[in-house]
DNA sequence: GGCACCTCTCAGCGTGCTCTCAGCCACCCG
DNA sequence: CGGGTGGCTGAGAGCACGCTGAGAGGTGCC
């Protein structure tokens, strides 16, 4: 049997979710809002899990988010009206495993569930790697040639966001939307959480690509 | 021959089960109080045992713990008409299975029902260790380097918990929402019991991570 | 009733984290 | 070689966070 969470508030989506999953054989847990499922989540050992992103309580990416935090890597399928890009690779970034734009045809939605229950349990191992830097987003453990290198809440976040996209430049004000929430004027707190990392971990484990930003190298 | 035991008040429901599950090939025992109920499953060796959580004379919760208490660790699934978010973590933190919230669907029960025959008698709790420190949550007694803790009721399920997530950084909310029933607003009560913790088991046991919550590793 | 114990609240304190600022350095231009 | 822009960093202020001691309320036992 093949046990599978919706979390959505629209009440009447939610129960045409439930019924029609139910006729397809799968065994169907409703929560209408973000808090009650990730507790459902969290303590129910789900194949996978359907999860709109605009939710009361806490939003979809916020549970998602919480979801790998707590060690559980149930392969979830992103449901959102909007259907702007930054959404789906926001889903994607947070860990969310496949994303469907609202409205959607209920076939194509068993359709991609069906993909996303085949797939072998991957997901898993979030840690990221870059040299002989290992970042391991569960444990919030940062290790430097299997060295433990404690880490602040910033300094993780800020690192973290390099190591994802570690093939690339990425801009001071990227790092400074995507890391810090406030969107302001000065992007001096970059430099000088990049000279925080730069001190644990070696100078040379963050490049400066003057006048673009900064990368990560192996 | 699969043996079970049905254990729920409402007659009607409970005679539904006893000819539904028969006629499935289960051998069926039923009990419609919850100390008739705990004696049956002291006394007998069933399968699996299906537990309604409202019950006169002892409710589910109370059962299953006295069946962990004493050393039965038949499987549990357990009904209950509420479904609020708490009930289900409190069924499976007591001990239960899985959970099913009335009304259901007799398919369902009896798909949940194979699932968990199908398990291997796992439940049955290996001691939990990390590092020094070990937990038998069957006599529920600590140790630290061999040398026995006493601990309170709290203490104990603050502990477990954060030993069942060893090496991963749990955070408070989480352990507000699990070892305490409360949602409420105050974190306090988990800091001032991690400092219980760390008076009896030494200042190194819990491991603060500041801005994400608590960690022990071993 | 008195005592022991457990649970939880509260307020105060220390400290580590975050961020700002100003000055300096490095690099690239003419 | 000198000026200018962009980037780095040490110092330090403010503050949120976490820790702790004191104690109140509750419960159970003698």
């Amino acid at each position: 049997m093949v046990r599978v969470l919706v979390v959505d508030d629209e009440r009447g989506l939610a129960r045409a979710l439930l019924r029609g999953l139910t006729a397809e054989g799968f065994a169907v847990d409703v929560a209408h809002d973000g808090e009650a499922g990730l507790d459902l989540a969290t303590d129910n050992d789900y194949d996978a899990i359907v999860l709109d992103v605009m939710l009361p309580r806490r939003n979809g990416y916020d549970v998602v988010t919480a979801l790998r935090e707590r060690d559980v890597w149930t392969p979830v399928l992103m449901l959102s009206a909007k259907d702007g890009e930054h959404d789906v690779a926001d889903g994607l970034d947070v860990g969310a495993d496949d994303y469907l734009t609202k409205p959607f045809s209920f076939v194509v939605l068993v359709a991609r569930l069906r993909a996303l229950l085949r797939r072998p349990a991957q997901a898993r191992p979030a840690v990221l790697r870059v040299g002989e830097i290992v970042l391991d987003p569960s444990t919030r453990t940062v290790t430097r040639a299997g060295v433990e290198v404690e880490m602040t809440t910033r300094e993780l976040a800020l690192l973290e966001y390099l190591m994802r996209h570690a093939d690339r430049v990425v801009g001071k004000v990227e790092l400074r939307d995507h890391v810090w929430d406030s969107s302001g004027e000065d992007l001096n707190v970059v430099e000088v959480y990049v000279g925080y990392l730069r001190r644990k971990l070696g100078r040379d484990a963050v490049r400066t690509v003057r006048g673009a930003g900064y990368r990560v190298v192996g």
